[in-house]
DNA sequence: TAGGCCATCTGGTCCT
DNA sequence: AGGACCAGATGGCCTA
């Protein structure tokens, strides 16, 4: 990596010119270009070299200045790189609270961002159908169960199924061809090629609902 | 080796 | 004014 963070150090201040070095008390004083006062010699001199004098002098007020402000820059620069860190790293760290909560988390493997996320989406669907078939199940004690429409007749996918047969049916061949699902959240089981979570542990939207009814309470774990 | 994922830097914009 | 948030750019690491 060519741009690390010591690249912006503040501390690379030092490797400014000597001449911004020698008298970097000045950075402090109100105006850099201010020339009262601190003229000693300036009756003797013609008024033409006072006048170079001068234009010598804000020149390097100038040059001096300038490196005031790059290294206030730098400061600040270095200062939001390290908030803009510790947003990420909060942010990741909330996502992997959201991760540990997940069913079908893995031991060894570790759902990237965007699966994370796409199954979550899909588990809180999941869980909320299946209170709403509990509440109805609860009214109607010989209410169907499994909506026919939510199944797919080539994917049980019940514990012990052979899901690895189905996935090479039904599955995506890779965790990045994954399909977006595009539907209305509050109802992606109409959405038949929607897909969430890692490639060897996802929901199909279709047999989730089956799945949650028939692992109770809402824990689906496939193989 | 190409592609995916990730961390980090950066500048712009919005908000307090 | 300064911090939060965002999106783009960049480069490293890993895997098929």
């Amino acid at each position: 990596m060519d741009r690390t963070f010591s690249d912006y150090d503040p501390s690379s201040r030092l490797s400014f010119s000597t001449s911004e070095d020698e008298d970097y008390s000045s950075l402090q004083s109100p105006s850099p270009y201010s020339t009262g006062g601190d003229h000693t010699s300036p009756a003797q001199s013609p008024e033409k070299c006072e006048e170079e004098e001068k234009k010598k002098r804000r020149g390097r007020s100038r040059v001096k200045n300038e490196a005031v402000l790059h290294t206030i820059k730098k400061t600040r620069r270095v200062k939001a790189n390290d908030r803009e860190r510790n947003r990420m790293h909060n942010l990741n760290s909330a996502l992997d609270e959201l991760r540990s909560i997940l069913p079908c988390f893995p031991d060894d493997t570790k759902l990237t961002k965007i699966e994370t996320l796409r199954l979550a989406h899909n588990y809180i669907w999941a869980l909320s159908e299946t209170l709403r078939l509990a509440d109805q199940t609860k009214d109607k004690p010989h209410v169907e169960l499994v909506k026919p429409g939510y199944m797919s007749p080539a994917a049980p996918l019940s514990p012990g199924s052979d899901a690895e047969s189905w996935m090479s049916t039904a599955s995506p061949s890779s965790s990045s061809s994954f399909s977006t699902c595009t539907s209305n959240p509050s109802s992606p089981a109409l959405s038949d090629d929607c897909y969430y979570g890692h490639p060897e542990n996802f929901f199909s939207l279709q047999s989730i609902p089956q799945n949650f009814l028939q692992n109770s309470p809402c824990f689906v774990q496939f193989q």
